[in-house]
DNA sequence: TATTTTTTAGAGCACTGCTCTTGTATTAGA
DNA sequence: TCTAATACAAGAGCAGTGCTCTAAAAAATA
């Protein structure tokens, strides 16, 4: 299937110069040299061709976060953790359309297919790992270890304490989610344009914004 | 110009219905009766509709949140911080599409005219109210008031010290934005659906999670 | 070589945004 | 009241989209 592999590649280079909405099926065909009919025999649809972007980007993004993470000593928790968060913003920054795709306003209609929903955990799999090492070495907030919460509480975070498949007390999975959400974000926002006229973008100072961030996120899990 | 007033509402019919990206002008035309070509003596482009309707849900979202601030007694702070992100969060949940448009990934090619910045930041000058208000009764973080933070960071947070025209402390502008930032971020992740199998969809599950985010954003600030 | 299978081309349908010219009401002025 | 100017709408048309169908060419197999 080495048509099949042109055609992504095609609509990669579409993705990231022109971004989703505007990618054409017919576009990729003439690129190609073919008929647009003739791509059907390799993609089934649009959205066919769009999950397989999908899963592309979510890899590419884990990857990117694995790779970063796992060159920090193993010790040096809030290292590794600062590590993750910059290549996930460093990621988005340089592939802005794919972001878009995978953590913008769902496609109505859209469904993503169960194939996508692997990649798409790989970086909340590094962070995860980080916190658990952090609680095994007893490095992480003892006030979070301590907190009483509500039964409610309790059974709303269930899927991912499920998933975790560790008994974290309930105050830190909503913590930990909590940082997870703000990363993304955060992320989102300053490529999305909304942190326009808010946080300048003079050299070095979204960057010095960001690691500010990050060392804020570090401190309200208490990792050290 | 109550023609222009018609396509207005059609447009909002259909955008609250089928989402921005299949908002047809034709499809507006054949539900008016009209032709094509005759909507455009009211409206010059489809992105000229789609201003009108982001400055729309600006709004909507704005006056939602205004309302919900203004019912809670002055003295209430965490009571106003908190019906404020309970309101935002109702609007969007409510107005899916409206929310995608606004704060969903930014159409590629369309930029937003200057007509909708003023709209775009009612939500936030609500919680910048409440912030002066903490700041002047002192009832925030002292640790926030005190901290040191880089001269870097100090001028990238410059744009947004000018928008409030207030001498607040870096840390404590910084820490507010971030509030502000895990709010947007809260609501989309749990509208386009990342939180599905992360956060139960029990009966109050996700009220309950929302609440404690909420408390947990309040105790960041230090509000009291 | 003949036959079957795989792949491609081409035409076509229904839809989109948008423009341009022509026609028709409606209004304003003489 | 009749005419001229204006405002508005219709229709055709262009270039593009996703997608489907049938017929033709190419490749693999018997």
């Amino acid at each position: 299937m080495e048509i099949k592999g042109e055609i992504l590649a095609a609509a990669r280079r579409h993705l990231a110069s022109e971004g989703a909405p505007s990618l054409s099926l017919r576009a990729i065909a003439r690129e190609l040299g073919m008929t647009s009919s003739a791509v059907y025999r390799y993609v089934t649809s649009r959205d066919d061709l769009l999950t397989w972007l999908i899963v592309d980007a979510y890899n590419a993004l884990g990857e990117s976060a694995e790779d970063a993470e796992s060159s920090v000593a193993r010790e040096d928790l809030i290292g590794r953790f600062g590590a993750t968060c910059d290549a996930v913003r460093r990621w988005a920054l340089a592939n802005p359309h794919e972001w878009a795709l995978i953590y913008g306003s769902p496609v109505p209609g859209y469904v993503a297919p169960a194939d996508t929903i692997g990649p798409a955990s790989r970086v909340s799999l590094v962070l995860g790992a980080i916190l658990v090492d952090a609680v095994r070495g007893d490095r992480v907030s003892e006030e979070l270890k301590n907190e009483r919460v509500s039964a409610t509480l309790d059974s709303s975070l269930e899927p991912l304490r499920q998933a975790i498949a560790s008994e974290f007390p309930t105050a830190l999975i909503h913590q930990a989610l909590m940082v997870w959400v703000a990363l993304y974000g955060m992320v989102s926002f300053e490529l999305f344009g909304q942190l326009q006229n808010v946080v300048g973008e003079g050299p070095g100072e979204r960057d010095e914004f960001f690691a500010q961030c990050v060392r804020q996120w570090a401190k309200e899990l208490g990792i050290r």
